[in-house]
DNA sequence: CATCACCTGTGCATTATTGCACATATTATC
DNA sequence: GATAATATGTGCAATAATGCACAGGTGATG
């Protein structure tokens, strides 16, 4: 059977949908990692070829057309099912060599988790780990990152992991504060919090809140600068120095350190042993997570 | 958000479709209208890229790896949607010009239609008409065709369309066998019938079969070759010089003259005019396809 | 208003891809 | 056994695609 039916080229439907989401032949190609002239040149060419305007252009970028609208759908799931292609192929990868990507916390990640990656280096010096600490959403599902690091009371149901151990907080301040502290409390909150959170009203009910944030790294960089106190994670209080916490009782979190992965990958002979690195590395900092060697604050 | 994820060519699939189906780089190359050098090419890159065989290479072909076997749905999957795409662009398109695929069965082509093509070219001529007579399946979901004029009694429920006229039939025989017959009769069958076909049960209960076939357009011929009686469309045997009709009555087929073409392209001008022109060209050939107008064999 | 950041698009040199011609191997046919 | 048909694969020239440098435009900021 000979099949003559038009044929676009598939690869350009890549380009679309990178164009559909970023309206910017610029950032499209940096998104897919190729020139902003190579966008706007394989659009055009598509474009030449199904003989339908898809972008109207714009000078602070591209708008879609309606065509485009009802294409975008079916770019989609063809997108789909490449990732699935993608993850098909690197879940038989049963090689300790090439390319492996975490994706973890920054915070957590620099306080906990890089100390260990020498050691995983020596284990397994054929394996290309790639850390990835940004602050934005990493698709798992697209293989952005194979292994993820995650502080969460509930992971998506589309990975598979365990939830290595409970996350604890306390509540610290600088020795500085402490000392001088009079009248009420100055209290340093996380960002978003219409309603005064349980610690601050059980413990310092006529606090005064000196400043929101939205990162716990920062909030304990204003806690080391004397600013108040603040409800942090133990790893951070405790390996902060000039920090010290109080020796007041909260209820436990629900949130724990989980370690994800795709359930594709599952047979994926890197994420495997990199995985139980994780869970080992873990367990190594446990008291550190749990807050069993806090510097208590004493009054002196 | 930047995505570097590992990227694939998309369009590498498509090769890799082919290639599947096909099972030879030189009719892969064929069926989508490449070198097969190009489809070997494509295949090796896309195996370095994603680091894993795909195919077995034997003297007669290629032999798909398991790792094929399990990329093979997903591929199928995202050519789905890429022809929903292709359909979804065509279906929008008002143009009366470019091309336009017609399939038609060959011998109903032969004898029916391409008489009336010259006046659908006088009233279009900006539309590039490609007429499909091969006997083989055409798949117009692809878009391997575009209007399908088919002989059925029960269309595939994804196209749409209408009956236009109900198929006739008649036996036939040439003048000389008819004078000369004595005995039982030589009857031609369509192949494939285990049982006596009923109109040999009840005309010609004594029948000899002759000769087996598979293809309207030989069985006239056949006939018209002395060689005996055969059922046949009226459409054919009341166009074939040297045949004559005889005068029994048959049980009417369920069979009918559909013109169909797939939903998604009922927008499309250059389909709708063509569906058109279609009907009414059926319509002109009424006669014809009903057998109103059959020379009967009077025993001269 | 000037500057900067970001945008789209053009031209050119470089790189990648493709078709063609050819070679070799295998199988089927006479 | 010879021939024809079909297959995969290599090398080379022609063609296509890409990145880079540059140009011009717009909007935000100081």
């Amino acid at each position: 059977m000979c099949n003559n039916a038009q044929v676009m080229n598939w690869d350009d439907l890549r380009f679309f949908l990178a164009l559909c989401r970023e309206r910017s032949a610029s950032r499209a190609g940096k998104s897919i990692g190729v020139n902003h002239t190579t966008v706007a040149r394989r659009i055009s060419a598509l474009e030449k070829e199904i003989g339908t305007r898809l972008f109207d252009r714009q000078p602070n970028g591209y708008a879609m057309t309606q065509a485009a609208e009802n294409m975008y759908g079916h770019a989609l799931r063809m997108e789909e099912q490449a990732q699935a292609i993608d993850r098909e192929i690197f879940g038989q990868d049963a090689e300790l060599t090439g390319l492996l990507k975490l994706t973890v916390a920054h915070d957590f990640a620099e306080r906990v988790i890089v100390s260990r990656l020498p050691q995983f280096q020596a284990d397994y010096p054929c394996i290309d780990l790639q850390l990835l600490t940004t602050t934005g959403l990493i698709d798992l599902a697209a293989r952005e990152a194979d292994i993820a690091v995650r502080l969460t009371n509930k992971p998506p149901e589309y990975l598979v992991g365990r939830k290595v151990l409970p996350m604890r907080h306390g509540i610290y301040g600088s020795p500085r504060y402490l000392r001088s502290a009079e009248g009420p409390a100055n209290v340093i909150l996380f960002r978003g919090g219409d309603v005064q959170p349980e610690w601050v009203a059980e413990h310092f009910p006529k606090a005064v809140t000196a400043l929101e944030m939205d990162d716990v790294s920062t909030m304990v960089k204003a806690v080391r600068n004397h600013m108040g106190l603040a409800r942090l994670p133990c790893y951070v209080g405790d390996s902060e120095p000039g920090v010290q916490r109080l020796d007041v009782r909260l209820t436990p979190s629900t949130w724990g350190v989980w370690v994800l992965s795709h359930v594709d990958l599952r047979s994926t002979a890197r994420v495997r042993v990199c995985r139980e690195f994780l869970f080992e590395a873990l367990e190594q900092q446990r008291e550190l997570i749990l807050g069993e060697r806090s510097s208590y604050y004493n009054g002196a």
